[in-house]
Order: C-alpha cells, then structure tokens, then sequence
DNA sequence: ATCAGCATGTAAGGCGTTACATGATTCA
DNA sequence: TGAATCATGTAACGCCTTACATGCTGAT
C-alpha cells in the first residue's frame, strides 16, 4: 500500500463489506462519506491497479454478459489484514482546512460586514448539509440493530453534532460582530 | 496568484498586518492558525518569489546589519486589492479529512473494542488542543477591544466550540459502542 | 434517434510535503 | 565549543484533481 495514499484505505474498507467495481467505489463514497471523505475516479482506477499488484485485492472473474467490460473486486486475505492493521494503528491524521475560518481570521482588512456576510454564507451550507444528515439520521434510527448501520449512524451523529455547533458558534459570531 | 493556491492568501493576509520574512511567516502560522491550516517553509518560499514576480508583494530594502540575508516583505496596493476581492468572494473551500471517521465507518471489521480505543485516541488530542485553546481564549478576552484580536478570537472560540462538541459527541458514541 | 447514466481509464498539471544543503548567530 | 535557533532556498517525490478519450445501455 501506497504510504501516504488514504484512499487505499478507503477502498479497502467499501471491499470488505462487499465486491465492487471502480465506478460502485466512487458512488459509495459520494453517498456515504462524501462529507468527510471525497475520491475522483482519476485516484480510485490508478489505487485499485497498485493495489492488485501488491495482492490487497484481486479482480473477480468476469460476469459481463456480452456488455462492456465491467470489472468488480474483492478483498483478499492480504488486503483485509491491511485494513485492520491500520484499524489498529493509533496514528490518525485529522485535518481541517476551512477557507471560511481564513477569511474570518484575515476579516480585519476589510469591513466588518464582509465578514459578517461571509459568515451568513457558511451558515447557509451547513444548514443544507444537515438537512440531508438529519435524514439520514432519522432513516438509520429505525435500523440501528444491524451492526453495520450503527458505525454509519455514528459517522452521522457526528456530523450533526459538529455542524449544529458551527450554526450556534455563527449566531454568537453575528451578534458579536454587529455590537 | 495561482488558482488554488490558498498559501498565497494566507501571506497575504499575515502581511497586511505586518512587515514579514518567510521564515517569521512560517512561524506567524504555526503560533496563531495552525488548529486549522498549515503550511511549511517548501511551499512558502516558492509562493512568496511567485507573488513577487506578479507584483503582489516586494521585498522591503535590506535593513540586514552585515550578517546573513534576511528579506522581509510587505503588500503591493495589488496585493492588497487581490486579499479584499478574495475576502468578498462567496465561493469557498472547507474541507475535513478525518482519518478517525473513516476508521469508525469501516469499525465493524474488527471488534467494537478497537472502535472504542480508536475514540479514546481521538477524545486524548482533543483535550489536549482544548486546553491550548482555552488559554488563548482568555487571554484574548482581556485585549477584545482592539479589533485584531476580535477576528483572532473567533477563530479560537470556533475551535473551543467545535471541540467540546467532539467531545460530547465521543462520550455518546462510547456509550453506545459499550452497550 | 438522442441523451443521461454506466463504466474504465490516461494525461497534464498543480499543490504540498519531506529532506537536504548551507551558513550565521546566540547562549550556556 | 557545541547546540539550538534563525534563515533561505532547492530537489525529489507523492497525491490528487480536472479534463479528456472512448464506448455501451436503457429510457423517452
């Protein structure tokens, strides 16, 4: 496995819970982890590639009926060793880069409405945002007895949870910036 | 200015405050926004000869007393003016990338315990940026009538917020993974 | 027939990190 | 005198994104 490449992980996670093909990996990752986690199909090809290479995972014998080709993987036993290995780990790298804190921070060099503004425009995505998680939430409630749903929903509350504290952390800001 | 190069607005921004050599610019991140952007001396340096080239900022004239090359720079009034266009653009990039939330999606390959330790982990370098944070809060509480320190201050309580909400939000999470 | 979505891949290029090279200054 | 810090820069390399190339399939 590529060093620093994340995404392997990624693919190695969405494999062990089922076979997949290149373009399945990247919609899982749009639908489930897109807030926290993005991939292109310009990195996901190139890992799946190296990553046969080194045997983490292995193409599934063709099952195209006369279509396209279309090429599902699986796991093997290398690569979900690979996967809990790093499950194992204790060294994370978590990174925040957020535009919208710069443009707080730098907010001196203009009006004070500019940045009130900028606020307001933050605010507004991240109210979308929880919209769709709240959804999702509420949907996941009502299967939280399957394991896997409960480590999905867990993802999930975590979005809330922070994003409902951006929104009361914006109202405060406001207010602060309008004295 | 590159197209996606956010190092530039953050030299940039630092230097509308003051004067500044690359490496005080280095450190100037470091102390003061590191909890949510980085950036170091290889992407620094290269930014600053390319935004020289662009008339974005000058180096001032060498004040160095005989010892070694020491080249500190300030803002162009287009440097200035590109700082402001970009504070009143609404587009924005903010982006998370959270190693421990991809570790608890794909946690139900192996044993809750791992999970459970994984957010353990997690809940350890929070407290302890809590902390840090929570001293610049109240320092900054004292100095809140200067406006600089306003826009500093948010940034931080940003930082305390969100935080405290990991936290509760691991508490949650552990108790639920424990039943 | 045509268009959206399925499906795989490559190429170019940008951004950033780490490590290295180099040397001065300051303080114990 | 030796170590830490100040200070500037380059080189190698890795990761990722965007755009492109290509063609099938199913619905309207």
């Amino acid at each position: 496995m590529a060093k620093d490449r994340k995404i392997d992980l990624v693919i190695l996670g969405l494999l062990a819970h089922e076979d997949l093909t290149g373009y399945d990996i990247k919609k899982n990752i749009d639908r489930s982890i897109s807030f926290f986690w993005k991939g292109s199909f310009g990195s996901i090809y190139p890992a799946l590639s190296d990553m046969e290479k080194q045997g983490l995972v292995k193409r599934n014998e063709s099952d195209n009926a006369g279509g396209r080709e279309k090429i599902a993987y699986h796991l093997t036993k290398k690569g979900k060793d690979a996967l809990k290995g790093w499950l194992k780990e204790e060294r994370v790298s978590n990174e925040l880069k957020y535009e919208t804190l710069l443009k707080l921070y730098f907010g001196g060099v203009e009006d004070r409405s500019v940045t009130i503004r900028n606020l307001e425009v933050f605010e507004e995505s991240i109210r979308q945002n929880l919209e769709v998680l709240q959804i999702y939430k509420s949907n996941l409630e009502k299967v939280l007895d399957e394991e896997d749903h409960l480590y999905y929903y867990l993802t999930v509350t975590f979005g809330i949870d922070t994003y409902e504290a951006y929104l009361k952390w914006c109202a405060k800001s406001k207010k602060l910036l309008k004295k």
